[in-house]
DNA sequence: TAATAACTTAGCGAAATCGCTAAACGTCAT
DNA sequence: ATGACGTTTAGCGATTTCGCTAAGTTATTA
């Protein structure tokens, strides 16, 4: 997990944190992910997500934690379930101004 | 290359772009690579493009090919030089496009 | 306390990715 | 024709990624 507020003062960090965002979106089964939790409300289970999914459950899970390693989604455990929320901000201040470079000029 | 007229009617094509253009930004230098272009007016040569990388000119070559196929860049042969183009457009529609949902609602 | 539920971690094999060097290719100048 | 230039292709080894199954781990339920 990457720490959002170094991140955003250090430029190295900054960096690297924009290479783990766009590496966790290299996969589609990621970006779904992020997807069904946007379209749901922003917050699902570990098994919420991964009954949604064609894949194992194990595969999901390391997907998820790759997501969480680029800071896009958080967990919080409450009793044995695992509750997964998206971080959209991240998602635009990282990917998303990266684009905009593009249209800018 | 990636039709891209193609691919904006056929839903299973579409997928499939949009996959080869995230695929295709996974990579530092492939942002890189693009960022260059942009902010040199949109077109280089391939030979002006590898001599501001540390990597091998044959590795950009590769990565030039890949941004190619996801249809980022076109190519134009113009004696023995090759000159790239960036397709900003494409990057807005496909990655731009999906980045987009996450912020409506 | 034993079984079950909800997950993650470990570990494996297949395939993709990335970097390199060496070789090939098409074009231009001599 | 010969050689040099600009660039891609071939091919290799190291590393990463992705899917799976089996084996944990922690929290509830019986």
């Amino acid at each position: 997990m990457a720490d959002a507020k170094a991140a955003r003062r250090d430029p190295r960090r900054e960096l690297e944190e924009l290479d783990r965002v766009f590496k966790a979106l290299a996969h589609p089964a990621r970006r779904q992910i992020l997807m069904v939790l946007h379209f749901r409300g922003g917050e699902m289970t570990a098994g919420g997500i991964a009954g949604r999914f064609a894949c194992s459950w194990p595969t999901t899970s390391r997907h998820l934690k790759q997501l969480e390693q680029a800071g896009l989604v958080t967990v919080e455990s409450v009793g044995r379930e695992r509750i997964y929320r998206i971080d959209k901000a991240l998602l635009g201040r990282t990917a998303g101004e990266w684009l905009r470079w593009f249209e800018k000029v």
